[in-house]
RNA sequence: AGGAGCAUAGCUCAGCCUGGUUCAGAGCAUCUGCCUUACAAGCAGAGGGUCACAGGUUCGAAUCCUGUUGCUCCCA
């Protein structure tokens, strides 16, 4: 081929007066890698893209990346390291110059290795979610947000993470189990000489930003300190004792420190019983000035030393082992503290109702539907979206504050100064400043479906009315909620129409031994490595081989072989086809005939069955159908039949011709799995221009299959696996020629057939069998006359084993048939299989039975 | 603590919603025989499951209901 398809613009889409199917991908980390997990999904993707293009769709899928802040930041600030250049010694500009020059380099990179897999993506449409229209957007959204009152800006506590110096989400902490210890500590009773209370806690750092200790109002433990107050040790701050039902009276001692700064629900409870918050950590982790003690030094160190001081002070009780979860950052991997500070939120209760409904109601569609329940839960009880991040890489907040800490939300400086006259505020353009803080990236990629067709900046432009709202999204379950569902509450705010039809939840990729594929365990295969050793194809139909959708996948290499199996199959068969025998000699024209209409009533039929199979997202089952159809239909039985025995020099150009209509449609009905492979054979098949591509070629169309035929053929399949099997058993060579006799109802249309198969020199009518093998297919009698040694004792034996199996089964029918509550109760037609059913058994009974007296 | 889901051949999974298809199917793996001029990365065959367990509903249960056990995920 002189140039790509990429190159001759195959992928591109632009609207015009043919359907849309649309697909927009989910953005990967602009500098992220492929894993495992994006090759499972992209050729989902890829596959259901090709096929609508075939189906005749104007089929676009649009590529691009996200700026991922926190996991981009990290990388760009380690990178700085590298260089001895600290990001503190930086201004905000000369950091993003970095940054975007780490972006130009690396960015990208995982698009080239969509390519590498086959990817049919609009390139042209590739966009980035901190390129300036889409920040544009995120801005614009965020101010309108404001306007209508769903953002506001609030002491929250937030998952800080104290390596990355930023707050996260609730689903970027990942929980783990941990072995910790539990300290029990007592305090003394404020006013008495030695009555103590006693409190268990994990961190015991944490005693220093004590402002209270609770019981439980029930507890006859602690009755006696209603009123009284205690005095936290090392500090010596005296703190009321409090009731709160809160309080679990089984956990530990029934009495709880209470840390509003450093705990969501100590902090609650401190706002209902109006307790003093005291802070005491610092941003990175270390004890800050209001701690009072060890201040500067890792809040894990000092839990080590707080447990020595409280022994040696007479305060520690008692340590016990303790298995509890730990947050975890999941761009850092630092363990997670629960900080209160100043953030920005989303309050989405109000504006995520009609994104729940639309999922409820059906007018988006989940795949498979098990997920509607797990939606409906988090978005029946979501909590609102903390969206700020203390980071620079990402659309910075357009908030603007004057001196004295008032704040307007606007665009610009200049805007912002307008804001404030408004209010009567005064000020002047040096005295205001920018909020600090960017926007989650989740803010970014929420707008994704319509900011890729510029649906904010020109909402009436032909692109975002001809592909939104898009058909399918093909997304992990993991980020349902905090990807799938915010776009689709961006959708139905913006455009107030969903942003896709259908969301198809692949499962995670994880190795055989059901282990996350990860970077420290090491366990997952380099995909780019997996490409080079099984080529593109044979990874493709590897990872789809055996993942049904929202199952996770038990990735193992050996499906990448049964893949490349399958391609080089494909391959050997075109050679047959193309420069094989066939291309000389064929076998003569009836049997031609017969072959070629099977095969096509077979293509048929399973086409019927993997058109259904797409339609319901079925992805794997389409494709072992296929893998079936191509393999044991087409390769081991078609072409075995039409294949000319060595010598043989009859010449059939129909049934080549028709074989090689066959052999295409097969390859168009593999293409969306198979791309690479099938578009050269495509071009190898016939010569063909260079628009002339199996990628633009219309997807077969099926019609009814002969149903006769395909009977007819099935039963043939059967005589002629009897056959073999009896080779086998009996050690006859395939070349020894067998005789086959047959009794009246036998059909002779396949017999030409079963003649090449079987090995078979003649087919001959019998009024009854002599000495010799005889067997049954279905219902009808056959024999093998054969003079060598038969164990007759060993037929006896088979003979009468199947009489028993059919007269068992022949008992189980007549049991149900003489049930008159079955008779009376089953359907009609159930009725009469049931006595299909017996007049078979009956006939077959009969039939093994001479049989057997014709042995003795 | 709560929510969701899963349990079918050695492995990965269909079938279950809507009970009845010759006493459960596939792919891989295994075993046997074959280097037969498209293909040993192959060909032709074979074996392999009391459908997790216990009850119940029904003429009839892998399929519907209840309980038990084990596992996974989500959220505390």
């Amino acid at each position: 081929m002189v140039c790509t398809l990429d190159e001759r613009k195959i992928f591109k889409s632009v609207p015009d007066e043919r359907p849309p199917y649309t697909i927009v991908i989910p953005p990967p980390n602009v500098t992220g890698v492929l894993h495992m997990g994006h090759m499972l999904n992209n050729t989902i993707q890829d596959v259901l893209i090709r096929r609508a293009r075939m189906l005749g769709k104007n089929a676009c899928w649009v590529p691009g990346t996200d700026h991922a802040s926190i996991a981009t930041e990290a990388k760009v600030v380690q990178m700085l390291r590298d260089r001895g250049i600290k990001k503190s010694d930086l201004t905000r500009d000369e950091f993003l110059k970095y940054a975007w020059e780490w972006k130009e380099k690396y960015g990208g990179i995982i698009l080239e290795q969509l390519k590498k897999l086959g990817c049919s993506c609009d390139w042209d449409r590739t966009r980035f979610t901190m390129e300036d229209d889409l920040s544009e957007a995120v801005i614009d959204v965020f101010i309108d947000l404001c306007n209508k009152g769903y953002i506001y800006r609030g002491l929250r506590m937030v998952n800080w993470d104290p390596a990355g110096l930023t707050a996260v989400s609730d689903e970027e902490v990942i929980h783990k189990d941990v072995n910790s210890k539990l300290y029990y500590v007592r305090y003394k009773i404020d006013g008495t000489a030695d009555e103590w209370i006693t409190i268990a806690t994990v961190p015991p750092e944490t005693i220093l930003g004590d402002t209270a200790v609770c019981v439980h109002p029930e507890d006859e433990r602690y009755a006696h300190l209603k009123g009284k107050f205690c005095i936290i040790p090392i500090v010596n701050r005296r703190v009321p004792i409090i009731f709160d039902d809160y309080i679990d009276k089984e956990f530990g001692t029934g009495a709880l420190k209470v840390t509003p700064a450093h705990d969501i629900n100590d902090y609650n409870l401190g706002l209902k019983h109006k307790l003093e918050v005291i802070d005491t950590l610092t941003p990175d982790g270390k004890m800050s000035e209001a701690a009072g003690h060890y201040i500067g030094e890792d809040r894990f160190v000092v839990r080590k030393k707080i447990a020595k001081d409280l022994e040696a002070s007479g305060h520690l009780v008692k340590t016990e082992d303790y298995k509890n979860k730990v947050g975890y950052s999941e761009r850092t991997d630092a363990v997670i503290e629960p900080r209160l500070s100043l953030q920005w939120f989303v309050n989405m209760p109000e504006i995520s109702k009609p994104a729940l409904e639309a999922v409820v109601n059906g007018n988006i569609k989940l795949i498979p539907d098990k997920f509607i329940s797990t939606y409906r839960y988090w978005m029946e009880n979501v909590k609102d979206w903390c969206i700020s991040r203390q980071l620079w890489w990402g659309q910075r907040i357009p908030a603007w504050y004057d001196e004295s800490g008032n704040f307007v939300v606007a665009k610009t400086s200049q805007e912002a100064l307008a804001k404030f006259a408004e209010k009567n505020i005064k000020t002047n353009a040096s005295a205001i400043k920018q909020d600090d803080d960017v926007l989650d990236t989740w803010f970014s990629s929420w707008l994704w479906p319509i900011s890729v067709f510029d649906g904010f900046k020109d909402p009436e432009n032909k692109d975002i009315k001809y592909y939104y709202p898009t058909n399918d999204l093909v997304t992990a379950p993991e980020i349902l909620f905090f990807w799938v569902a915010r776009m689709i509450i961006a959708g139905l705010e913006y455009r107030n129409d969903i942003p896709f039809e259908r969301v198809y939840l692949t499962g995670i990729v994880r190795d055989k031994l059901g282990r996350k594929m990860s970077k420290s365990l090491g366990n997952s295969p380099d995909p780019l490595e997996l490409i080079e050793k099984y080529g593109a194809d044979g990874v493709r139909v590897g990872m789809l081989l055996s993942s049904p959708a929202g199952n996770d996948l038990l990735f193992d290499e050996s499906y990448c072989e049964q893949g490349r199996n399958f391609a080089n199959k494909m391959w050997n068969a075109f050679r047959l086809i193309k420069t094989g025998s066939l291309t000389h000699h064929c076998v003569n024209p009836e049997t031609g005939r017969i072959a070629t209409a099977w095969m096509k009533s077979k293509l048929n039929e399973q086409l019927a069955l993997i058109n259904d199979s797409y339609d319901k997202m079925r992805i794997s089952e389409v494709l072992m159908i296929k893998y079936k159809l191509f393999w044991d239909d087409f390769c081991a039985w078609y072409l075995e039949m039409i294949k000319p025995a060595y010598g043989s020099v009859a010449v059939d150009t129909e049934t080549y011709n028709t074989t090689i209509d066959i052999f295409e449609n097969l390859l168009q009905i593999l293409h969306p799995f198979m791309p690479f492979l099938t578009e050269e054979l495509w071009h190898e098949l016939k010569n063909r221009n260079n628009r002339d591509c199996i990628i633009v070629s219309t997807w077969p169309k099926q019609s009814s299959p002969d149903n006769a035929i395909l009977e007819g053929m099935t039963h043939a399949q059967n005589i002629i696996s009897t056959l073999r099997t009896f080779r086998n058993e009996k050690g006859i060579s395939p070349k020894t020629q067998l005789q086959l006799l047959t009794k009246d109802k036998h059909q002779t249309t396949f017999d030409d057939i079963i003649l090449k198969l079987a090995n078979v020199s003649s087919i001959d009518k019998a009024e009854s069998f002599d000495k010799g093998f005889a067997f049954m297919a279905g219902t009808q009698e056959y024999a093998i006359p054969f003079d060598q040694h038969i164990d007759t004792a060993a037929e006896r034996l088979r003979i009468e084993k199947e009489i028993a199996y059919n007269k068992g089964f022949l008992d189980t029918v007549m049991k149900k048939l003489g049930n008159a509550n079955f008779v009376s109760k089953a359907k009609p037609e159930v009725i009469a299989s049931e006595e299909k059913k017996k007049s078979d058994a009956e006939q077959k009974i009969k039939s093994l039975e001479q049989q057997l007296n014709m042995m003795s």
